[in-house]
DNA sequence: TTGACATGTGACAACTTGTCATATATAATG
DNA sequence: CATTATATATGACAAGTTGTCACATGTCAA
């Protein structure tokens, strides 16, 4: 988290500096930014910015975070759409996401993210904070109507929400790394989806 | 890929760049993995290295390309044994790849590799060039025995083979990143299967 | 007005990478 | 054998990176 100094800041100046920052991942993929572009684009000193950020990391997360809890909003609104319906929520998702990402003027940066996850940072808004996307799990499990899904125990909620998310994480990734079209990615995913739901065996094949 | 002139050069001297180079790979993250460490370390010069390797980027592929080829013997072997079941088959995969993984004194190399996955590099052993990670999807799906799967399309079987892929590597990350029980994962990734086998959805909720 | 403390600054050391003119091998040819 | 090509090796160099720190400049209370 960004110190307490930076949020003394002036708003505009706080601004400024978010902007800058937005700009340059968006510009690069995280590796590749540089503290020297953001503190130039924003006009402030490199002293500054260590006064302001621990380091690169610290202020990504910073900006993620802020991302985080605009989504996390969605996810709620869209389960409650559904009625906790979770294969149905995720669906909805699928659109919302992309519709998101793709009409924000912060396009690139978003793309961004998602590219730069990896499992350092697990999630499809990666952070530094393990207990973030514990939360998050958590969260969307909440969500759910547990009443028509084929579990034993809660813990087996974990699984089937980590399988969900995996599923349309990488169903993202195919659009924005891999330029495939929108509509047909999502045919796949609902697909893929009801693979889940059904079952990947036909039932005179359990053994 | 290495230049003609690397492939020129002695074993003992690629040899010796080669172990270099994973000395350095297991130290650090990609990102963080420095050629000046690796000329160092292998007592060749910066010139030298740039003769012998585009960049960074271009060794790490070819250190990756050499260990796939071992992991694709070890995929091919185990579909053979359990009959082209495909689930069957991922749990033998999940205890294969963890005793491989820990018990080659490359470990580390290993845990980092799969750390560094990210969705610019998709796979678990990430490559530029993404027709080996098609040719590795296309590969596992000759070895499947179809007649047991719930598919009505060819192209489903690309999906259940990335649900497949999905739950193994999310298990190995759980072990390797978060140090969780080798034991504890595999149940859950089991579980994980089964319920992919039969289905998120108890059979009267499907709408 | 004078401290005391918070904040801003840019030069600095210590690294990084990729290039390139130059030096030195090795092979081929008159 | 001498000479010419060609292949390979080298390290200094420019241009970049990051994090630190002594110092300068604010700000506010006594």
């Amino acid at each position: 988290m960004p110190s307490q100094t930076f949020f003394n800041l002036p708003k505009e100046k706080q601004k400024s500096i978010y902007e800058s920052a937005i700009k340059e991942f968006s510009r690069v993929s995280y590796d590749e930014a540089s503290i020297n572009q953001i503190i130039h684009n924003a006009n402030i000193s490199r002293g500054s910015f260590y006064m302001y950020f621990e380091d690169k990391e610290d202020l990504y997360d910073y900006l993620l975070t802020i991302h985080k809890e605009k989504f996390s909003l969605i996810e709620k609104q869209i389960f409650e759409e559904n009625g906790g319906d979770l294969l149905k929520s995720y669906q909805a998702l699928f659109l919302k996401f992309i519709k998101k990402i793709n009409h924000n003027r912060h396009k690139k940066f978003f793309q961004n993210i998602i590219l730069n996850a990896n499992f350092k940072n697990v999630s499809v808004l990666p952070t530094r904070n393990i207990d973030v996307e514990k939360n998050r799990t958590e969260r969307l499990i909440s969500y759910i109507n547990k009443e028509k899904l084929n579990i034993t125990k809660e813990e087996d909620l974990y699984d089937i929400v980590d399988l969900c998310n995996m599923c349309l994480i990488h169903s993202l990734i195919k659009i924005i790394k891999w330029n495939e079209d929108v509509d047909c990615v999502y045919q796949k995913f609902v697909h893929q989806l009801l693979l889940l739901k059904k079952g990947l065996y036909k039932e005179d094949s359990y053994d």
